[in-house]
Parts: C-alpha cells; sequence; structure tokens
DNA sequence: GATTAACTATCGTAAAATACGATTATTATA
DNA sequence: TATAATAATCGTATTTTACGATAGTTAATC
C-alpha cells in the first residue's frame, strides 16, 4: 500500500532526532501518533524501518534508504505546490488577434507590456475570430484581442476597450455621395469587419461589390484604382496606411457614426481573468 | 496544506480520461469520490486546476503543470516502496571477523559466497571481539565470525558452527610433558583467543608467560626458539602455519580437549536474521 | 420549447484513519 | 530496589474518506 506523505515526514523527522517524544514534538503531534504513524508506515511498506528500544532508536538500512527516498518524495510534493504559486506576469501567455487590429495596435500594446511586466512572456496567434474563439475555449489562447459586434458564446466574456470609427474612403474623382450598386467593396466572408460594416452602416446586399478582398491592403489598392468604395478602420488611417495613395479621400460624413468596438475576450471561468483584465488594459487607442 | 498522494493520483488519472466518471472508474472509486477529491486537492493547493462543464474537462496550466509535478511525486514514492524490496542478497553487507580465524576460514568462505551468491557485496572488517561486538550495536556490521565462549550481551544472538580444537605445542627439545611456571605462551591481554584458552584448560595464572604476543605469528617464533610453550587453534595449523617451523611439535594429548568454537553473532532483533543465518551456513569448517 | 443524454456537484450517512491523553511495559542507571 | 527515560498500547474523540442517491447543468434532439 502507498504509504502516507505525513508518516513519511514522521519518519524523516525521526531519523533527526532518534527520539520519538523529541520527533513528535517537532512534529506538533504526541508521541503516541508518532508512534503509531511509524508503525503504520512499516506496515504500509512491510518493512522493518526502524528498531526501537527504551535507550535507542536505530534505523535499519532499509529504514535509511527510506529516509533519503521519502526526503525526495517530500520535496517534490513541496515543488508541487510551488508550481501552483507561479504568478500570472511571470510566466507564459498566449494572446490571440485579428488581423484588421493586429499591426495598428500590437507595437504599442507590446512595448506597454515590456514596460509594465518585464517577466511576461508573449506569443501572439494571428487569426480569424472564429478560429480564436475556438482556441478561447480549448484554451490554447488566454484571451484574443477582438472587434465587436460578434457573436460570443455565453461562456465568454467580453471586455470593450474603446470605439474605432469607421471611415468611408473613395476615389478623389469620384463625385456622388450616395453607394451606388455592386459599388462596396469588403472583405472576404469569414472577416468580422465585413460583417462589422455591414450591420453598422444598414448596407443593403445589391450595395456590395461581387468582388471581396483577402486584406486591407487590397482593398485600399483597389479604391485607389477607383474600382469601389469602402469603410477603413480609423486605427488603420492612423498608422498612415493611405500615405501611399493620395488619390483616395477620407469622407468623414458619409455612412457616419459607423464604428466598430475593440476589446478582448476571454473565458469567463478563466481563474485568470482579473489578470487578464490588467493585461488588456495595456492596449491603447492609437488615435 | 499538503495534498494527499491519493487526490494526486486521481488527478493524473483524470488529466487521462478527461471525464470523472472514467477516471472514477479507473480508480476504483466512486464518481462523487473522485470529484470530492479533486476539489479537495483545489483547495489544499489553493489553486484552480480544472475546469469542468458537463461538457468538457479541462486542464488549466496550472493544472497541468500539477500534474507533471505529480506523476513526479508519485513515481518517487513507487521508488520508495521499490526501495524496501533490496533482496539481502542483492545487497551490500559488512561482516566483522576476529584476526584468529580470519586468515584461516575467510578465503573459502568468500569462495562459497560468491557461488552462492554472486550479487552480494561485501566488505570485511578485521578486528578485536570487543570492537565488533560494538560495531554490531550501532549496525555497523550486520554480523561477526566470533569464538566462544564470549561474555554476549543478550540482545544480541548466537549460532555455533563448528568446534575449533586448540592443539598444544612446544618446540621438538622439550622433553617434560606438564606445563612449567611462566612457559605458557598467550596472546595479549583483549585477545579472546587468551581468556578462551586459559578457560578451557583451567590455566594456573603463575604457568603464563610474562612475555605476551599480539598475533600468532609472533607466538609460534617464540615457541620454535623454545621460549615456551602455547596452544594453535586446529584451524591455524590445517592452514600449514607450522610449515616453516620444523622444530616445533604438536602434542595432542596434553591439555586434551582444549576447544573453542566457531559461530557467528548478530542482533537479535535484525530483521535479516533469517538471511545472515542462511549466510553463516556457508562457514566452512577447515578440517 | 420540452425532452433526453451526458455530465459534474452536492448531500447525508457509514466506515476508516488519525490523533490524543493516559497508561503500561521495558530497561538502563542510580 | 527505585528511578528515569522511553516506546508501545488502549480507549475515545475527531477528522477524513468513501459511497449511493440525487440535484443541477448544458448541449443536442425531437
Amino acid at each position: 500500500m502507498l504509504p502516507s506523505l505525513k508518516n513519511l515526514e514522521y519518519l524523516v523527522t525521526l531519523s533527526k532526532y532518534l527520539n520519538f517524544s523529541k520527533a513528535a514534538k517537532a512534529c506538533f503531534v504526541s508521541q503516541s501518533t508518532l508512534s503509531a504513524g511509524i508503525t503504520k508506515l512499516e506496515q504500509d511498506l512491510d518493512a522493518c524501518l526502524v528498531e526501537r528500544s527504551n535507550k535507542s532508536v536505530k534505523f535499519t538500512k532499509i529504514g535509511l534508504s527510506v529516509v533519503n527516498q521519502a526526503n525526495i518524495v517530500i520535496h517534490s510534493t513541496k515543488d508541487l505546490i510551488d508550481v501552483t504559486k507561479v504568478d500570472f506576469f511571470h510566466s507564459h501567455i498566449t494572446i490571440g488577434i485579428i488581423p484588421t487590429i493586429s499591426a495598428y495596435l500590437l507595437p504599442n500594446f507590446i512595448n506597454n507590456l515590456k514596460v509594465a511586466y518585464p517577466k511576461l512572456k508573449l506569443t501572439f496567434i494571428e487569426d480569424k475570430s472564429e478560429v480564436l474563439l475556438k482556441k478561447i475555449q480549448t484554451m490554447e489562447i488566454d484571451f484574443a484581442i477582438f472587434a465587436f459586434p460578434y457573436d460570443i458564446p455565453n461562456n465568454i466574456e467580453t471586455y470593450t476597450i474603446f470605439k474605432d470609427p469607421l471611415l468611408f474612403i473613395h476615389h478623389k474623382g469620384r463625385k456622388q455621395s450616395n453607394v451606388k450598386q455592386q459599388e462596396l467593396l469588403l472583405l472576404e466572408q469569414g472577416n468580422c469587419l465585413r460583417d462589422q460594416i455591414i450591420s453598422s452602416c444598414k448596407i443593403k446586399k445589391n450595395q456590395i461589390s461581387d468582388c471581396s478582398c483577402s486584406s486591407l491592403a487590397t482593398l485600399i489598392a483597389m479604391v485607389n484604382m477607383n474600382s469601389g468604395v469602402s469603410l477603413l478602420p480609423k486605427m488603420a488611417i492612423q498608422q498612415n496606411i493611405l500615405t501611399p495613395y493620395p488619390d483616395i479621400q477620407i469622407n468623414k460624413n458619409t455612412l457616419a457614426q459607423a464604428s466598430r468596438d475593440i476589446g478582448i475576450i476571454y473565458r469567463k471561468k478563466n481563474s485568470q481573468a482579473k489578470n487578464i483584465l490588467k493585461t488588456a488594459k495595456l492596449i491603447q487607442c492609437p488615435f
């Protein structure tokens, strides 16, 4: 039978004092308890560990080996407690982030993290909202930087940090102010920004162009060619994403008040929720 | 608080099955017991280890670390059980032996041991009976090869193997048959053979020579010079110890029936007593 | 939207382990 | 022979552990 840790501790203490009463005192138990513990241990291990007389306590060879091994067991158990005391800010965390945010937020965020929590090790995973959501569920990532609105399951918590306006962009040669049929360029299906633009601006289906882009860069290039109009997150524009395209104009009034929310998601049951929020507070609005 | 080994095993099993009911079955306990065990473990460690839902069991990072460390603890506990299962005949034992026996008995004994128990490692300690007795008490040696009679404390067990006759030796030029005053050469005080000769032969004090020897070799040399007479263990003579001394004669009749007993001593409480006796049975009478 | 199936948590009770204090037993020493 | 030191044992109280039954939760199905 497996020995109990407590009895192993009794044995180790006894090996130091070689006296049941003194060892018992050191273990904060009665002499009879320690005596019974040692006896129990010998039964569990089916071995004679200690030879007692009223004048001396002698450990057998096996007893001494058991003391050595017991020390290993006790120390590795204490290590086990240490393992649980790892501080979040001294550990390694994995953060998900969607591509339409990543480039505009991360540089500053990483910087802030390095300053605030220099021991925190980071891994970023950039993927679509849907994929990140799954990885949150499977605990592959600790939290994800998301854009809302997004349909969030109710075991996931959200925390919004700031509002990111979506600004109307078009070629400077374009004169009309309303969006024509098939004119609105959007990212591909499955990209949350696409859906957010549609819901935020009450877009009609027939206004959306047949052609869709897999990245903002492509989309901007197409607007620059006057293949259509679109909306861009303010944080992207702020990052001078339009500098190479002097022919694109930003119209702050058309489709006004369109916006998405930037924030994080994490599992409601995550025991590190507080620390995750502390971490998320270092995400800065770039404008 | 220190976690219990059992609960650690529950956790490790749970990490394999990721299902409380199945893990419980594998541990041969009820689902409620395993559930309570995991909860208790989390309390003991003051950490969230597992996130349960009706649909899945997920280990937290800390939970996974604890599983790893728990494996170490459990395995080192099982090693501890192995430690107690060390077979006497695969271990290292230390045997005491007195000098007046050593040379005549050991070569054969060691040979027998090597054949019977090839894995048994041996250390021999050669010293006076008194010293060996102390080392038996302190468990420095497992048993000792002794010559009797000897005053043995009653926590020590004796086991006699054979009788070793003590033979009268004298210079061949010597004519008389009784032992004169100051004629009997003996080993120094403290050597058990001295006392055994005195008690076995009812020697009178005035028969003992003033001169005493510290080894049998010296004693024989003195007999060879006709400085006195003495008694020699038969096992020594058998070993051709007298071959270099053709002037010494052995008188088998004088002081006849003088003898010592050869055997072993060991602590009564020694849990390996049976194996010690098995070992001792390989000590052979050399004649 | 009710039902089912697959889960884990919880509750009450029974059994087992553990602890304690007092006592007994042993033995070396004064 | 008495004393002092020490470990074992005994009876009782407490704590822990285990179990079965039940409740509670949630995703999937009808």
